[in-house]
DNA sequence: GAGTCATTCGTTG
DNA sequence: CAACGAATGACTC
């Protein structure tokens, strides 16, 4: 079961962009939460899978931060794979080119 | 670069 | 009300 909230950070995410990715951070703000917390509940239940791209999601510090629902294990591998096709890769467990990163237009 | 503490908002029980 | 979560920032060593 989705919530409001959780209706708001997949509108946000929709806005990255293939090849980009962002981190719970911006996202956060993109929502108006203010807590990349609250953020990564709403990923991991994630019900629009291809729709809301979570895997485009990671940490502030270029980390690949989770996925389903796991900060680590073979869900992080397949989530590196992902980006990987989608042209973003990774470099020693960091972003290899932090370019990548999307910013969410606040201003 | 690595480890620790405090902060923060929303969902779930 | 109490506890948890796909985190972040600032500080110290």
């Amino acid at each position: 079961m989705s919530t409001t909230f959780d209706l708001r950070v997949y509108e946000a995410l929709r806005r990255v962009p293939r090849g980009m990715v962002t981190t719970y951070g911006e996202l956060a703000r993109a929502v108006g939460c203010g807590s990349s917390r609250a953020v990564g509940q709403a990923l991991r239940r994630n019900p629009f899978a291809p729709e809301v791209p979570c895997h485009r999601v990671i940490a502030s510090n270029l980390a690949p931060g989770g996925f389903q629902g796991r900060r680590d294990g073979p869900e992080q591998a397949a989530k590196l794979r992902l980006l990987r096709g989608e042209g973003v890769r990774f470099r020693n467990g960091r972003l290899a080119d932090p370019s990548r990163l999307f910013r969410f237009s606040r201003g």
